[in-house]
DNA sequence: CTGTGTGCAAACACTTTGCAGGTGT
DNA sequence: ACACCTGCAAAGTGTTTGCACACAG
C-alpha cells in the first residue's frame, strides 16, 4: 500500500482510481502508455479519468513523460525525485523488438555545449535499439 | 529548383505535392510538422497526400523523424546524409518560447555507456529550453 | 459541507487505409 | 502502357472539454 502514502505525501486525494494507476507504475519498471494502462487497471475506470489522473501526477511531479517515436506519450515514475526537485535526467531505451522503453536510471545525460544564447530547461535523450531481453531471445 | 534535382537523385517521380514540400523543407532551418507543411503548400494538395509523401521521404531517407514532447511529429532534411548512409545523430533543440526545433547539425550526440547486452540502433536527444532568438526578445 | 474527482457524451486532432481515377516516365 | 501518385471518403487511435453527479476530507 505504498501507493496511499504516496498519493499522501504529495496532497492528492485518495481514489480507485489514483491508486490503481500508481501502483501499476510502482510494480512496472517500463514506461507506460495511457492505454497499456487502460488495460490494466478496473475496466470500471473511466478512460477519461486515467487521462485526467495522469496529468495530475504529472502536474505534481509524481511522474515525468518520456519520449517515444511515435503514436501516444509514454509516463514512468520520478523514481529518485523529491517532492519539489526535479532531476530525472537520465537515458530511456526503447526495445524495437519488444516495444518496451526502460528508464535507465543510473545513465545520466552527458552535458552538451549549445551554441550562445541557448538555454537548457529539459534534456532528453532516447536511445533505440535491442534490449537486454530480446538479445539474448 | 534543387528540389527536383534531389528527387531525381532519389529516384522518385516528380511531382507537384513531392517539389512543394521538398522547397519547403529546404528553405526551412526548423523540423517541420505535417500541419507545417499542409499550411504552407497549395492548398489544393490533399492532407492525405502530404502525410505519404512524407512517409515517402522517410523510407527513401531525404528525411528523419525529430522527436516532439506531443503531439504531432516533426520532420526534417537530411542534410549530411548521403543516399545509403545515415549519420544525422545530431542534437535536436526544442524552444519553449516559439515552439521551433531546430536540428542543431554541428552538435553531435555524445556516447552512452550502455548496461550489457544493450545494442544501439538509433539515438535522439532532444534539449528543451529556450532558444537563440527568442533570448534576445 | 465543499471542493475536487469521476463518468458519460461529444468533439477535436493526428494518422492510416481502400478505392477509383489521373499522371510521370 | 504501366506502375505509381493523387484525391476523396471513411475509419482508427490518441486526447481534450463540458456538464451533472458522487465522494474524500
Amino acid at each position: 500500500m505504498e501507493a496511499k502514502q504516496l498519493l499522501k505525501d504529495f496532497k492528492l486525494k485518495n481514489t480507485n482510481c489514483r491508486e490503481e494507476v500508481l501502483e501499476l507504475m510502482l510494480s512496472n519498471e517500463h514506461a507506460l502508455s495511457h492505454s497499456d494502462i487502460e488495460r490494466q487497471v478496473d475496466p470500471a475506470i473511466d478512460r477519461v479519468t486515467v487521462y485526467r489522473t495522469l496529468r495530475t501526477f504529472l502536474d505534481k511531479g509524481l511522474i515525468h513523460k518520456v519520449l517515444d517515436d511515435g503514436g501516444a506519450t509514454k509516463y514512468a515514475l520520478c523514481h529518485d525525485c523529491s517532492l519539489g526537485e526535479h532531476h530525472h535526467e537520465h537515458v530511456h531505451f526503447k526495445c524495437n523488438q519488444c516495444g518496451q522503453t526502460t528508464c535507465l536510471e543510473d545513465i545520466k545525460i552527458p552535458a552538451v555545449p549549445l551554441p550562445k544564447g541557448f538555454k537548457t530547461q529539459e534534456k532528453n535523450l532516447l536511445i533505440q535499439g535491442t534490449c537486454g531481453g530480446c538479445t539474448n531471445a
